[in-house]
DNA sequence: CTGTTAGCGCTTTCAC
DNA sequence: GTGAAAGCGCTAACAG
């Protein structure tokens, strides 16, 4: 907050007493520049700060190395890790990220697409929101800048994707809790129109049905995704005549609204019943003895995300309808102590 | 990823049948353009999807619109919450978000700087690292660009900052332990050099002296901010020949860690020693029954964060060395179940 | 190797 | 009210 207005070019280049595009090359690596004067440009830029302009460099180059970066919801930890990653990855490879949190809100997520476009982002990464894209899949579709969706995918959108197989993951818990013995199994699966829920649904149903189970349809609790949605539901199915013996909450949220619920309760984990839930929280390890999680693999996400995004980057807009890749990566199980065989 | 080069205001020009500076001022609302013609403008601008490029707005007009965000850890709910109300509030004020996480890295916090200043963000929003700072204020100071620090103040650095009173905060612990008639307290302070705990720590002593009561130094516990730091703290503390009857955890890593100490030695809270923490965590409710802490007004902090950094943008470079204003905001104690009584 | 020069797309005087 | 024209700081041909 002190110095005038800061140094162009053109006064590195006098400074130096070379040209401008003797200063250009040398600071991109680009074109050849011999030593001495390389070294004279290098000083003269250090000594007066230099720093160039981007928005400059980008109207000419056509690039801004900028990425946007669009998250349905900051709050959930597992976006929240997404991000961490996204934006650590993005930074190794020399690009700046946008961070637009829509909250869920297509409204918002509206309105910060526009002004990704505006910047002239060189890739954007969508975490769309939920609802609101029926009709809206042009706003993607048509963006002039090679686009990629993590998480979640948009029906009717061809467009690159990274996501959980959420069927394998749904039969990942299945198969544990019926390793386990349990027969009365819960499921607090949030919203049912919501694709990954119903993937995640599907997995267990099948995945018990395939060891011979019926998922008792009385026992799934659909409502939204709030932590107090997983609260309620929680407290219906701990109230029923006969309890489960194991439960299964589909996201972050929800689990902890339900782990919530089962303290309130005085409930024990696992001798009352045994809970298992997605993703590692930060909170996992409060939950004693320890939290059965079915996990995706984030870091991975992240990393095919960036990597595809920035070689579709690189293609250029030539890509011309190469058809999009839709990724889809494996979660894991690990059991810890909050699940166990039930009481015979 | 679809249509060809972008349209131009001279294509939007054309299309209307008017000069390009008609269509600028038009779409800026400077000027005066009679009703006809804006009309047309709108009509051609729309029909384009025309998008004005921020780059070359920002070269001519010499403002970006972008603030950067320099946050020093964003695996802290804390600052996520500021990161999210930030965020918010910026966009509402028609400003784009650079987030960087330095993830308590001074190397990339400086990365990040030398990029925030390239683009030539319109002002600066840091919550610093903790160390590395000595000896490099003047990477801020110099900033061409209005900055402002948040939540954590650099010594001999004379910058807008907005933070908590942390006196206040600690002070506020320990009249609330006294009224429960606790003596034997303990602190999980995290680095002995980090001003803040620091701070806290002396709201405490202070607090507690002017209560008549004496802080046992022995009780405190010094080492880094980790959560791994704040369970084996915990653990010391719990294993003491005569065992504190309450502790207060100085920031969120600290008091997961305690917590989780805590489930791990099946200690009940507060039967078996009372807990107080700052700040509050998703996870808050997980603890039974319910958590008491002392909170920093992260909305406020938010709000008059970019409101000052704002108005400084607005007050141009002009604010030839007005000084720094340094505002501080207060906390509030909220009383829930985690602490108690003392047992008679 | 090095320098000159023509824009990138936009805003902003300044004439009309 | 409206338009013509001059750059903002930089890169990329192109000449030397």
């Amino acid at each position: 907050m002190s110095a005038g207005p800061l140094p162009t070019i053109h006064e590195v280049a006098r400074l130096a007493g070379v040209s401008v595009a003797t200063v250009s090359k040398t600071l991109n690596r680009s074109g050849k520049v011999s030593e001495l004067l390389q070294a004279r440009v290098n000083a003269a830029a250090r000594k007066l700060g230099y720093a160039p302009h981007a928005s400059a460099r980008s109207l000419r180059s056509g690039a801004t190395r900028i990425l946007g970066l669009l998250v349905a919801d900051l709050a959930n930890p597992y976006f929240l890790k997404l991000v961490e990653s996204i934006e650590w990855l993005s930074s190794a490879a020399g690009y700046s990220v946008i961070l637009c949190n829509s909250a869920e809100d297509p409204g918002r997520e509206e309105r910060h697409l526009a002004m990704l476009l505006s910047q002239r982002a060189d890739g954007v990464i969508v975490i769309p929101t939920r609802r609101g894209w029926s009709g809206r899949q042009a706003a993607l579709a048509d963006l002039p800048m090679p686009g990629i969706l993590v998480d979640r995918r948009i029906e009717g959108l061809d467009l690159d994707s990274v996501t959980t197989d959420n069927v394998a993951l749904g039969r990942l818990a299945a198969e544990h809790l019926d390793d386990l013995g349990h027969r009365r199994i819960a499921v607090i699966m949030g919203s049912p129109e919501h694709q990954i829920a119903r993937h995640r649904l599907d997995g267990l149903r099948s995945g018990l049905a395939s060891r011979g189970i019926t998922l008792d349809e009385r026992l799934i609790e659909k409502d939204n995704f709030s932590e107090a949605a997983g609260h309620a539901a929680a407290m219906r199915l701990l109230r029923h005549a006969q309890r489960p013996t194991a439960i299964f909450a589909t996201n972050n949220h929800l689990s902890l609204g339900l782990l919530r619920a089962i303290a309130e309760s005085g409930l024990t984990i696992p001798d009352d019943l045994s809970v298992i839930a997605v993703d590692e929280p930060p909170w996992a390890g409060l939950v004693r003895p320890g939290m059965t999680i079915v996990t995706q693999p984030s870091e991975a996400i992240a990393q095919t995300t960036v990597s595809t995004l920035l070689s579709r980057v690189s293609e250029g807009r030539s890509g011309v309808e190469g058809e999009a890749r839709s990724i889809q990566l494996q979660p894991a199980l690990v059991v810890r102590g909050s699940t166990a065989a039930v009481r015979t």
